[in-house]
DNA sequence: AAGCGAACCTGGCTGC
DNA sequence: TGCAGCCAGGTTCGCT
């Protein structure tokens, strides 16, 4: 389920559950999920207070009274559920009827104000983590990462800094998080398409000999703030799972203009092209070959 | 060095 | 109905 829009939103529907809350039980029911829980997950979370949940890029961080950090990445697959004690599970959700465990629930966060949050993820390319508060800038998970697309960094400026002398494909720079951080797969189609930018044009070519931005990278800085802004507004998009806690979809997928539209006709009004898929370093790109001309005259 | 395919894992959908 | 094949919102590893 998750882009940055996607984390946002699992955010923003975690924090009235979680924030000023305990943990008062925590049931973990593997010994891992993309990695192996740290050592004694559940005793260095129970009885601690979160005091804030924070996102970066595709993470989640949960701030603990003890001092250390919950990171939480949700790979693919993973996705939050929030109950209140005594209340009726929504049927047809990832919890079985009768408010039983999924297969695939993974985590169950028993919380100090009556709420639940479930952790489930099918295909396990999420993974949780404990750092303390001091060492997550320097940590494995967040050392090199790249900036985040909705702060004040992203600019023409930034992104010719970054794209500079690449010859590495615009589409693959834009997934590459050790440049920019929190954008996937969909967000990158949407915001070349609106860009008008084709997906195998070289980074560099937004960059010009003296190592100014071109108009398009200006553009392209503005483009990718506004298609996850709009995203997040949206509650994010919901392809094969719920987008929030409540168990509600995202509908920013209504909104898709290229991505997931194979041999559907471009909504650039009087282009009379069709959206075309290919493949890039093993993943989908759709795209408008009328509007994304490899040249940027 | 960069860039690509494969791998990790499960489920859903399509087509035979 | 069954089964094979392909695809999926991410990331990392290892081989050119």
């Amino acid at each position: 389920m998750p882009e940055l829009p996607e984390v946002e939103t699992v955010r923003r529907g975690l924090e009235p559950a979680m924030v000023g809350a305990r943990f008062t039980k925590v049931t973990q029911r593997r010994p891992d999920l993309r990695f192996p829980f740290p050592e004694r997950f559940s005793e260095r979370l129970e009885g601690q207070e979160v005091k804030a949940l924070g996102r970066r890029a595709k993470y989640l961080l949960a701030d603990l009274s003890s001092g250390e950090v919950l990171v939480m990445h949700l790979g693919m697959s993973g996705r939050f559920l929030v109950t209140k004690d005594g209340a009726t599970q929504m049927p047809g959700e990832f919890h079985h009827e009768h408010g039983g465990l999924g297969a695939h629930d993974h985590v169950v966060f028993g919380l100090s104000n009556g709420a639940t949050v479930t952790y489930n993820d099918a295909r396990r390319f999420g993974f949780m983590d404990l750092v303390p508060r001091q060492e997550i800038e320097t940590s494995k998970h967040f050392a090199g990462m790249g900036i985040e697309p909705l702060g004040n960094e992203l600019s023409g400026e930034t992104i010719a800094r970054l794209f500079m002398a690449k010859r590495t494909p615009l589409k693959a720079a834009l997934l590459d998080q050790r440049l920019i951080a929190g954008l996937g797969n969909i967000y990158v189609c949407e915001a070349l398409f609106r860009t008008g930018l084709h997906p195998e044009a070289p980074a560099g070519s937004l960059v010009t000999k003296t190592g100014e931005p071109t108009e398009k990278a200006r553009q392209l800085a503005d483009v990718i703030r506004d298609v996850l802004a709009e995203a997040v507004d949206a509650g994010g998009s919901t392809l094969r799972d719920h987008a929030q806690v409540d168990g509600s979809l995202g509908y920013f997928q209504h909104s898709f203009r290229v991505y997931d539209r194979e041999n559907e006709p471009c909504v650039t009004p009087d282009c009379t092209g069709t959206v075309t898929r290919l493949v890039q370093s093993g993943r989908s790109t759709f795209y408008c070959p009328e509007c994304q001309k490899r040249s940027s005259p």
